[in-house]
DNA sequence: ACAACTACTGAGACCGGTCTCACTATACAT
DNA sequence: ATGTATAGTGAGACCGGTCTCAGTAGTTGT
């Protein structure tokens, strides 16, 4: 029964009110002062006029947005999803709104994603960048003053705060849990690219998470008596097919792979069912242990070991960070790592036919 | 290298390529003619002083914003975040961006991000609206002129665009499916609330989707000759606990109850662990049927069977609608239907110890 | 009674764009 | 030569808020 399209004005409640245009936005906009009886005409005539501030005007004309930028990888993976949702709780309370934007995990559109952002001149800005060696667009977002934080990932060349797993930890101590196990080939299966499917140099990998992890793997694998732990790393299992072709060329290998390291919860769920669909029942036949709790993981039988990844907790502190920053803190930049750890369900076992000896080449 | 803080404006591009500044913001907004000279000499200022528009300043003055506002129950959940990557896919190819904001299904939430969704402006709004029975906050927003479209459902009393699936006919398809394997007893598993724990009128179902869905869960029962089909759903399948007490009592019922229907992914995931961890096997045991072919639906053994909703096309179709709105489209409004079949997998099979022979009472 | 201070107010500049409009060239028609 | 388009331009109003600043009451001090 009210408001039909033209938008009305601090100028219009003001008018109702017959008050100036000043008193009505002092009233309205909460700041400065004004008398009981101008505040009650003002909030009485905006009340009847049913006046809705105009963000935008007010942004501009405080330069501060309420608006913070959030990029991630895919929202669709519940990986991020759950941090987006930490964000957005820890944000709502601060009273600021979040743009998502999807980099697909492409530099390219995390650079355009960034300067739209900036366009919006958002507060803040959460990022998961993709590339740890291309940040030139984040470092000059802060130059320009909007504060960055980087979600699950961290860039040497940025000097921002960051929220990340223990990547390094979290592999060694699978490593060694299943290392105890009797396990000494162990699979490492991630969906990042590389140009010939093989791993190349560990400084290639954009996504530092992914990079710390590999790098630890690669170490720890080679310090347990592994001469080439670089043939245990398959890259590019983005997909069922691709995941499928690394799931042979894995049970193919000799001296046999005992047990597979998945780095996140969509290969997790790929290489559990295409090892299902294959006849092998784990954990006899394979080990196997996923990064991030996803829902699946305690469905299948037997219930998936995980890293678990709590990324509400990833996103609330990224969200909790930006804020102090926007609140002024200027302390030195830190690097915040979140405990991932390992939750032992029914995916590791001993492999078959062999304890912890040593198989000859 | 550059850019420190304040921010430059087309006012300084025009000083620096000796133009105006209506020139230089002609050629930078691109609108308008201007002479090749100019263009050239106002592109090659802007370049050099690293000029950035402002997004905030450029909607203030036409109005328009860029920024499409989407209200979903949960970004958590699969079945929204899948939807909302829909969305995002659609509306980056319009030039869009996207607010996220989570209403957690409450419908104060939902009001109160209506209205900051408003107030900044945004271009449209895209919703999945907790209450089909009180949308006056969607309604206002409609007369002021902001295009809406509701996602997965629909209110009558809102004449909007809705894209929706097909949730009676996706009922009566699982019924029909099940009847005919010999199921006579079905139950319907939601995680809605309601004050007693117990069914009241339809009607007060606010997620029309729900409600819908229950409606004709009701009615196909009925026909088939059941006489208190209400007793068969059973609402709050919210945590764990709950959940886990639904499955008790489901298994308690007599005459037996030999088949399930999960409302959603959530609780298909939990009523699965539920069953399995008291030694039932599907489908010997129980039947079971969720809606929404998430991850996990395909890592079970058996495999889930799933009335399959293709969210992300929801939330393209949706943006879609949204887009064409905002292009001038004014057209009544419609609702689209996106198909939901049966995905049958592992978990229908004749109840055990019975076939089609109807049990008396 | 006069100064000094406080509480409140209104006029108007400002944020950084868009966009209207009046105006100057030059081109073409008659 | 005069008239009429047509391309290009700049001055300045405008969007809807915030915020500075000068000014008007009213209060208190001495």
């Amino acid at each position: 029964m009210s408001g039909k399209k033209s938008s009305l004005t601090v100028a219009d409640v003001a008018r109702a009110a017959k008050v100036s245009k000043a008193t009505a936005a002092r009233v309205l906009g909460g700041y400065g002062i004004a008398s009981e009886t101008a505040r009650k005409a003002v909030l009485e005539a905006a009340e009847t006029l049913g006046y809705q501030p105009n963000d935008l005007a007010r942004s501009m004309s405080t330069g501060r947005s309420g608006l913070v930028g959030v990029i991630v990888g895919d929202i669709e993976n519940a990986f991020f999803s759950q941090a987006v949702r930490g964000i957005s709780d820890r944000l709502r309370a601060a009273d600021l709104n979040l743009i998502i934007s999807n980099s697909s995990e492409r530099l390219s559109e995390e650079i355009e994603m960034v300067s739209v952002l900036l366009r919006q001149r958002v507060a803040g800005l959460i990022v998961a960048p993709t590339d740890a060696r291309r940040v030139d667009h984040l470092k000059a977002a802060v130059a320009s003053g909007t504060p960055v934080v980087t979600l699950d990932r961290r860039s040497p060349d940025l000097e921002v705060d960051a929220v990340c797993g223990d990547d390094r930890g979290s592999v060694a101590q699978v490593l060694h849990r299943l290392h105890e196990e009797g396990h000494r080939r162990v699979a490492y299966v991630t969906a990042m690219m590389t140009a010939d499917g093989r791993l190349g140099k560990l400084e290639d990998i954009g996504i530092s998470a992914v990079r710390e992890r590999i790098s630890s793997f690669l170490a720890q694998m080679r310090d347990t008596g592994v001469e080439t732990p670089a043939d245990l790393v398959f890259t590019g299992a983005s997909d069922d097919g691709s995941t499928a072709d690394i799931v042979t060329r894995i049970l193919a290998q000799s001296p046999s792979i005992t047990a597979i390291l998945a780095s996140d919860s969509l290969i997790g769920a790929r290489i559990f069912r295409e090892l299902s669909d294959r006849g092998l029942s784990l954990p006899q036949d394979m080990s196997l242990v996923s990064w991030f709790d996803a829902d699946w993981t305690r469905v299948t039988s037997p219930r998936i070991s995980v890293v678990d990844q709590p990324t509400y907790q990833f996103g609330q502190k990224a969200a909790e960070r930006l804020i102090s920053r926007l609140k002024g803190d200027d302390s030195p930049a830190q690097t915040f790592v979140v405990a991932t750890p390992l939750v032992e369900r029914g995916t590791i076992g001993a492999p078959k036919g062999r304890g912890p000896v040593e198989i000859p080449d």
